[in-house]
DNA sequence: CTGAAAGCGCTAACAC
DNA sequence: GTGTTAGCGCTTTCAG
């Protein structure tokens, strides 16, 4: 490319690059560029990255890529964030119940690639133990919280979620409504039901008296906890759900009970999982989980780290609550009495 | 490193490779060994890379990342394959409605960094303009073939998957079967509907006529659909639907046309969308889709001719058809009469 | 304004 | 058996 050019190999660099204090005649940079084009030359990207010690390379480890639709999210917000800013997500796979020698073997084989930063995505913990050789370069975790050493994390706020669901029904008169949760502990358990039990006291109804039934977290738990409710004393006329599978389930106990949807019943589902919400009928009105969010806010605070554009001067940093918005379809109305 | 064993870089090397015709003594062989774990040393696989013209990194090009689940399977396979061969996936996402320009610029980027190959996944195309700079290194497509050029390509055997689907409808004792197909012209819809008539044909049944209702490919358009085919005259005993999506609309169908499934009509859909089919009531039997087979077969592919195992001289290679298997689940069984 | 030279961490001939 | 040397393609002082 150089001889091509007929000029030495730092003026490539220099112009190709856009040099700040390289003063170089406008015909030679048109030489240059044009000589560029024409051989299709792009930047050794590789070459660039072990001189001057910068991949452009994010990691990202994300666990269950392929079970949850949650996962895809993460990596279009991260790969979004990145791409904007020049870098490119290497992505490994772990299986969730990865042992703690095989997470470490994962970052490792970022690390080998000298990876400017990983993203560490793990699905439904609150704290996990974050591979110790995490720390070799800096890292943020993506839905969970550090055990013990301080990485920056974001997770969903799930007790605000809950909040925005129970609102929701609230708003619409609803006075009288039921949860069905999930009977597994998870710290999205509990503290939707924290958000739950807490948004209907702080209205002045009884949340702690209010109807609550655990189970499975699929369409079978969610219609058997559905039964129990609806066919309780003084049924509800309104449900809120841990999650859309659950959520079908309940259409289900509805349909089996006479109950229509929205007319006798409110439905108020979580996750926003698409394929369910969508297809439900009438629409699952739902709270969704801000992962697309979440996976370019880690990208962007990583990057930032990364180009040592933060003036933190390593403040333990608290994890970053982000919102979980409501996507209103067609589950919820008025009681009908 | 070198200078911590006491050695030459060569001798490093030498070890830690396992070259093979290196002589060296087993006890400088430990020595080394024991300094790079003391020393937490691993090799840089980028140094390795620029010297060797050897990246070991794989570019993923996926279409529609975080909107289907499937590419998340594509992804998984893709990567699973890769690191048990030592290779690393770079991913990028497209938009499926991207531009030529911009499907270039992301092949692109993968090739400034030297990937040794790229897999180009697209998610509902049977044939592909294939970005003009994929030729540049070794490339096979995922779920396409390739209008141009040919490059290795994978896809699944959609007309085999709908004849599984029916043929499990026949040896329950089905003889009038209906079709819900995507109303949208697709590969799969022709190929799909193809499988439909061709096996009944084949089974001495009239495949011609039988009942066959297009609409748009989601549970509202299944249940339209259904509702059309199981009110008219003389309704089938059993349903093939196009996808889950719609297989969940014709069970809304059949609630309210008081049809329980399976017992007064049998269902089978196509995709396996677990989120959907396995929480159905009952359980949805349906046929699915080899995304996780189509990124390991392709994965492993790509690697072949990277690494110059293949011994096939620039033969124009046929694309690959990949079995649909069934997943039973509930929704079969013997017609009622 | 532009070029020569050193070196990022590693591998592969080739010496010793 | 082990060390020397010459680059891979690039960036970065430092000279001209």
């Amino acid at each position: 490319m150089a001889l091509a050019a007929g000029v030495s190999v730092t003026t490539v660099s220099h112009v190709l690059n856009d040099v700040a204090h390289a003063r170089i005649s406008t015909e030679t940079r048109d030489k240059v560029r044009s000589a560029a084009r024409q051989l299709g030359y792009g930047p050794n990207r590789l070459a660039q990255a072990l001189r001057s010690r910068r991949t452009g390379i994010l990691g990202l480890v994300s666990e269950n890529i392929a079970t949850t639709p949650h996962a895809g999210r993460i990596i279009l917000g991260a790969d979004d964030a990145a791409r904007a800013r020049g870098y490119t997500l290497m992505v490994i796979n772990t299986s969730g119940t990865a042992s703690p020698a095989s997470r470490k073997a994962d970052v490792e084989t970022l690390l080998e690639r000298q990876v400017d930063g990983i993203l560490y995505a793990t699905m439904y913990h609150r704290t996990v133990d974050a591979p110790v050789n995490l720390c070799k370069v800096p890292s943020v975790l993506v839905g969970a919280v550090s055990a013990g050493e301080g990485f920056p994390s974001v997770v969903p706020d799930e007790y605000a979620g809950a909040r925005t669901a129970v609102e929701t029904l609230l708003a619409a008169g609803h006075t009288r409504i039921g949860f069905i949760n999930n009977a597994a502990a998870a710290p999205s358990t509990r503290a939707r039901l924290c958000g739950f039990r807490g948004t209907l006291t702080g209205a002045g109804l009884d949340g702690g008296t209010a109807p609550v039934e655990a189970a499975s977290p699929d369409a079978k738990g969610g219609y058997e906890a559905a039964r129990r409710i609806l066919e309780g004393a003084n049924p509800p006329s309104a449900l809120f759900c841990y999650n859309d599978r659950m959520a079908m389930g309940a259409y289900r106990a509805a349909a089996e009970l006479g109950l229509a949807i929205p007319g006798d019943l409110s439905v108020v589902g979580f996750d926003d999982q698409e394929l369910i919400a969508a297809n439900l009928h009438p629409g699952l009105t739902t709270v969704a989980l801000p992962h697309y969010e979440m996976g370019s806010w880690a990208a962007e605070r990583l990057i930032e780290t990364v180009e040592g554009t933060t003036g933190q001067g390593g403040a333990v940093p608290e994890p970053v609550l982000l919102g979980c918005p409501l996507v209103p379809r067609g589950s919820v109305a008025g009681p009908g009495i």
